[in-house]
RNA sequence: GUGGCUAUAGUUCAGUUGGUAGAGCACUGGAUUGUGAUUCCAGGUGUCAAGGGUUCGAGCCCCUUUAGCCACCCCA
């Protein structure tokens, strides 16, 4: 209670019931990426600032005002990194990783932005980001999509996130459209509100998403995007919808998903729920072929996506799909002379042949009642119980605590681990 | 960054025009010295977010700060 020291604001730490369940979505994250091959990249948490600016646009309000930079020691203009899609492209640039060569990559960690927090949005906040390299077409889209849909299907979480797509074009079919719409903008100029009024020079494309009412209704007889794309924009895109058709990926086309990265071209989209309130899209993404080159690369098309953790753990504990796990499968209790020395010698060498089980010993010693209810309240499967006559009989007694009705057996010594491997085996 | 709401025990929350804190759950010990539930008994574990002000007296009123939440903004 006391505020001499507290977190930074918007900071989080993660407490033991709370790493509980983030490791079992990390561990069904880490399995989903590999089942498709992908390998993992991590790259440090800290670039230049440069690198962002340049990757994200000047003008976004990530790189304008959400960004810890700083000047370190020796003088260099650094950020913490607010996403990772701009760190990848830079590590494999760097490393030569997609010269003639594509790349399926993974990464998950830390990302950093000065916003104003509240549920759902952290200053700092996790990602799980994937990103392919060096292939252009839509069965890769499909192939990242239909990843993430996996995901959610394992947590449990699939019909509880709607898919939003759209496509935003090549550059040239963009610019031509941004033209058409700013005009548009511009005659109805008095009619916008504050924001869409400077977007409308700064990210006139953002104004498509704009919550306010009025700018909704005019935005209905404004130009549509579609209508400026191209026959190669509309193949990669129709192409893409029947392959996630074919995968029974429901998806919902939203003309007015622009997304607030510069970098993004042709496929983009969103996987929103109703339950977060305004912070309600888990996971985004799409393709960004000019990145690469942008930042100094051989010309590589790019696809990927950023999952928010903190999204998606909120999202499963708000829908009761997830919830905390005993972290302890055996327990050691004792009573009697000296019996603390014999739990400590008996538990490692339980832990050296059972390596697979997680076990621990009481300490601070207590009687039989308390030692058990320890054992209970930590989740334990089985009780391994030392006492004067299991020393005297040179025996441990094993409790089975999940079946109350179970009869406890006392075991020689030297049955134990087997005893104790075929009490675990189906639980 | 803008506007608004809120902050009391581990937790969810009471707390009367201002009279120095209380309930449920949880927790600890005991009834039960070789065994988990239930029951019963006992225990309040608190700098009332922090700092200042008004007052004889502040959890309550005023100011500042901090933090959380809601919407905007933005995005994961």
């Amino acid at each position: 209670m006391s505020a001499v020291v507290q977190a930074i604001r918007g900071m989080n730490d993660l407490l033991p019931d709370d790493t509980s369940m983030w490791q079992q979505v990390e561990k069904v994250l880490r399995e989903t990426v590999q089942a498709y091959g992908y390998q993992e990249m991590r790259m440090p948490i800290v670039e230049k600032t440069n690198l962002f600016s340049r990757a994200i646009g000047e003008v976004t309000d990530v790189v304008e005002k959400e960004m810890y930079s700083f000047i370190d020691r020796s003088g260099d203009d650094l950020s913490l990194r607010p996403e990772g899609t701009a760190g990848c492209v830079r590590a494999c640039i760097e490393h030569n990783l997609i010269v003639n060569q594509e790349q399926r990559l993974w990464y998950m960690g830390p990302m950093f932005r000065h916003e104003r927090p509240q549920k759902g949005r952290y200053r700092q906040f996790h990602q799980m980001g994937v990103e392919v390299f060096g292939l252009e077409g839509p069965d890769v889209d499909a192939e990242i999509i239909a990843m993430s849909h996996s995901i959610f299907k394992k947590l449990g979480i699939a019909d509880d996130l709607q898919l939003q797509i759209n496509t935003l074009g090549n550059s040239q079919e963009r610019a031509l459209y941004r033209e058409k719409l700013v005009k548009y903008l511009e005659e109805h100029f008095e009619e916008l509100d504050e924001d869409s009024k400077r977007r409308t020079h700064t990210n006139p494309l953002r104004v498509l998403d704009s919550k306010d009412e009025n700018v909704q209704r005019l935005l209905v007889n404004a130009p549509k995007l579609s209508e400026c794309l191209g026959a190669e924009t509309t193949a990669h895109f129709s192409r893409l919808l029947q392959m996630l058709s074919a995968l029974g990926i429901k998806y919902v086309i939203n003309e007015k998903l622009v997304r607030g990265l510069d970098y993004y071209n042709l496929t983009v989209f969103e996987w929103v729920t109703t339950a977060l309130g305004a912070q309600g899209t888990v996971c985004g993404g799409g393709r960004y072929d000019t990145l690469v080159e942008l930042l100094g690369g051989k010309p590589t098309k790019a696809v990927g996506f950023g999952l928010g953790l903190e999204r998606l753990m909120l999202l499963l504990t708000t829908l009761n799909k997830i919830s905390i796990r005993p972290h302890v499968d055996v327990y050691v209790v004792g009573s009697g002379e000296n019996i603390d020395l014999k739990m400590l010698q008996l538990a490692d060498n339980l832990r050296e042949q059972l390596p697979q089980y997680r076990i621990m010993t009481h300490c601070g010693g207590g009687n039989f009642k308390k030692q058990f209810k320890k054992a209970d309240r930590l989740g334990a499967k089985v009780a391994v119980i030392l006492g004067e006559n299991e020393i005297a009989n040179h025996t441990v007694t094993l409790k089975d605590l999940l079946n109350q009705d179970a009869p406890q057996q006392e075991c020689p010594e030297t049955q134990v681990v087997a005893m104790l491997n075929m009490l675990l085996k189906d639980k």
